[in-house]
DNA sequence: GTCTATAGGCTGATAGAC
DNA sequence: GTCTATCAGCCTATAGAC
C-alpha cells in the first residue's frame, strides 16, 4: 500500500508541476502562448503525459483561472481586515491596483479575455467574485461589502451598494488595464493616477 | 492608358474589399479570428492574392487599427463642437461609452490586446491619441483639451490637464472594458454606471 | 504511466503555371 | 493579377507499444 501512496503522491506532484509550468509560460507568453507542447517540454515529459492529468487544455486553463482569482483575493485579504470602512475601501483600492502591476499576466488571464474564452469561463466567475469561501469574501464581496457600511453610516450617497461597487471597480480596472495594454503610451505616474482615482471615488460618491 | 486606369481603380476596389472584409470578420471573430483565409473567402479570391495588396497580415492589421482609431474619433466629433466645457466633458463621456457598446469588436482591437501586438502596434498609437490631422484634434486630444480649459477657467483643480484626462480616459476604459468581457455578469445597467463616472468626474476633480 | 508516432487540423507565406 | 499547389510550421488530442 505504500508503493500505491506514494505512487499517488507523485501524480499529484506532476500535477502541480504541470500547473506551475504553465502559470511561469502565461506569465511569460500570456495565455494565448500557453500550449500543450510548451507545459510538456517545461517538466520534461513527452506532451501526451500531460492529458492523464487534465481531459483538455480548457480544464488546465480554468484551473489556472480559478488560481488567479484566489491570488487576487489574498492581495486584497490584508486590506479587509482594517475596521474602518473608509481607510479600507483606499487600502482595496491601492491592493487591487498592486494586484495589476505586479502580476499582470494573471490580471490578463482572469479579466482581459476575448469573448469567447470569456463566455467559456463565465460559469465559474460568480464563484470568484463573491468567494469560494463563502459570499462576501471573495474579491468583488469584499468592495461591496464595505461600500454598503460606507452607506449605511451615512458616508456615502444612499444609492445600492452594488453599483457603486461595480461603478468603482470599474473605474480602476480601467486604470490598471491600460496600463497592461498601453503602458509605454502613459504620460501619468500609475500611482499618482491611483491615488487621484481613489480620493475621487470619495469625492464622487460622498453624502 | 483608359485600361491602365481602370486596371488601378480595380486593384484598389480589391484593397477597399479586403479591408471591409477583414472588417467583418474582425466584428465577428475578433481579430484573432482573422486570418488570411477568411478573408480570400470572404472576396472569393485566393488566399495568395492578397499578398498583391498587402505585404503581410500585420500590415493589414496596422490598417485595421488605424481605421478603427479614427471611427473613434468619428463618434467624439459631434461632442468635441459643444462650446461650454463642461456639457463637452459629458458628451464626450457618453460618445465614448457608446463607441465601446456599438463597436466592441473595434474597440477590442484598438484597446484591448495582448502586450505584444499592443507593442507593435504602439508607434502609430500617438498619431492617433493626438490625432492624424494635427495635434489636438485625434481622440485624447480632444478629452485633454477640454479639460484644459476646465481647469483654466478655475471649475476644476489645478493639476496638469494629461493628468486629468488620462486618469478620466482610465475611468470610462474600465466600465467599456468589463462590459466587453464580462458583460452577462455586470449587475448594473450600462447607461447607470456610465452616468455615475461622468457625474463623478465632475465631483472628483471639481475645484 | 510514460513513451513514440501520428492523425487531422489550422496558420502565414511563397513558387510557378497561366 | 490571379490561380493552384504547396512548404513549413504550429496546434490539440489520441492510439498503441512498452
Amino acid at each position: 500500500m505504500g508503493s500505491v501512496e506514494r505512487r499517488e503522491r507523485q501524480k499529484a506532484d506532476l500535477r502541480a508541476q504541470l500547473l506551475d509550468a504553465a502559470r511561469t509560460i502565461v506569465q511569460e507568453h500570456g495565455l494565448e502562448g500557453l500550449t500543450m507542447r510548451k507545459i510538456a517540454e517545461a517538466v520534461e515529459y513527452a506532451p501526451g503525459t500531460i492529458y492523464l492529468h487534465f481531459p483538455s487544455r480548457d480544464d488546465l486553463v480554468r484551473e489556472l483561472v480559478r488560481d488567479g482569482f484566489l491570488e487576487l483575493v489574498n492581495y486584497l485579504k490584508p486590506a479587509a481586515q482594517i475596521a474602518d470602512p473608509r481607510e479600507r475601501l483606499a487600502a482595496i483600492g491601492y491592493a487591487y491596483a498592486r494586484f495589476g502591476v505586479e502580476r499582470p499576466a494573471t490580471y490578463r488571464t482572469i479579466f482581459l479575455q476575448p469573448p469567447d474564452i470569456s463566455r467559456a469561463l463565465a460559469d465559474m466567475r460568480p464563484g470568484c467574485e463573491k468567494g469560494p469561501d463563502g459570499d462576501g469574501v471573495g474579491a468583488f464581496g469584499i468592495l461591496e461589502q464595505t461600500v454598503a457600511e460606507l452607506i449605511a453610516r451615512g458616508d456615502f450617497r444612499q444609492l445600492p451598494a452594488t453599483v457603486v461597487a461595480e461603478t468603482i471597480w470599474g473605474w480602476l480596472h480601467g486604470l490598471v488595464a491600460l496600463r497592461a495594454t498601453c503602458d509605454q503610451k502613459m504620460l501619468t505616474d500609475f500611482d499618482t493616477s491611483v491615488r487621484l482615482a481613489i480620493e475621487g471615488v470619495h469625492r464622487a460618491f460622498a453624502a
